[in-house]
DNA sequence: CTGGGGAGGGGGCCC
DNA sequence: TGGGCCCCCTCCCCA
């Protein structure tokens, strides 16, 4: 279940990248020591080594066709035709998908020769056409960029990128089949099958195949527990152990 | 109910 | 700019 905290959410027009561009085959991630071996076979712990992970590409940059935009322009004007969504092109009305050099459209010879490529809107003077874009179409162009899979919306393509591997899992285990987002959490999955924990605890004796799961062990050994609750004081060691806590009753008022 | 471990996901930072 | 890593967080499960 994707988690949904930190996530920007916004209900209005929002931009619709061409996922099938975004999106990338499911990429297995199949050290060459696999081959050959009959699962479920506990790999060796040099699985982990970063060769193994090599093969793993969801988006690359040809595949993601940024073009950068005239320099005379505002910053963000939109997508490049190739990101755009050809289902959801209602960006200012628009009825067909545009590219950067069709936004900024001259109509020469007429009174107003600068016309807006994402909403038609014509002004006389090139400033004002500027003004137009960075108060209106551009304002609407760089409010988030959503998933086609959730209602999410992220700030920057980037971050959607990310977002989208959740819904796409490109990380597949080749020992049980579990998919996961990024490289590194099959890293972690992987520790699972070899049993492999090497993040140990100072204080004992137990180790921890997640550096997370040991930060959360050491607040055990702490005295002092990082999560307080404000009604009575009392300490902890997870904030979700507080949550709980305070969800019990203890603050009423909460 | 509480405490803790296991597993996984998010954004941010750095190279 | 993108990938790896880190930190923080959450959920689930169990004792």
């Amino acid at each position: 279940m994707p988690r949904s905290f930190l996530v920007k959410k916004h209900t209005n027009s929002v931009k619709k990248p061409n996922y099938s561009e975004l999106e990338s085959p499911t990429v297995f991630i199949t050290p060459h020591f696999y081959k050959g071996l009959p699962l479920p076979v506990i790999p060796q712990p040099d699985i982990l080594s970063p060769a193994a992970y090599s093969p793993i590409t969801v988006w690359t940059t040809s595949s993601l066709p940024l073009s950068p935009l005239p320099s005379d322009l505002s910053p963000i004007s939109g997508y490049p035709s190739s990101l755009s969504d050809t289902s959801s092109n209602d960006h200012c009305g628009s009825e067909s998908p545009r590219s950067d050099e069709d936004e900024l459209v001259k109509l020469t010879g007429e009174a107003e020769k600068f016309q807006c490529g994402l909403c038609s809107k014509s002004y006389s003077t090139y400033s004002g056409l500027l003004k137009h874009k960075q108060l209106h179409c551009d304002a609407q162009a760089r409010k988030s960029f959503s998933c086609k899979y959730c209602e999410k919306e992220y700030v920057s393509l980037g971050a959607l990128k990310m977002h989208i591997r959740t819904h796409t899992l490109p990380c597949v285990c080749k020992i049980c089949g579990k998919a996961f987002s990024r490289p590194w959490l099959l890293q972690g999955h992987i520790r699972t099958h070899t049993g492999e924990k090497p993040f140990s605890c100072p204080h004992c004796n137990r180790a921890f195949a997640d550096r997370s799961n040991l930060r959360a062990h050491l607040q055990t050994h702490s005295d002092v527990k990082k999560y307080q609750c404000k009604n009575c004081s009392k300490t902890f060691s997870r904030m979700s152990l507080l949550h709980k806590h305070e969800e019990s009753g203890c603050c009423p008022a909460h």
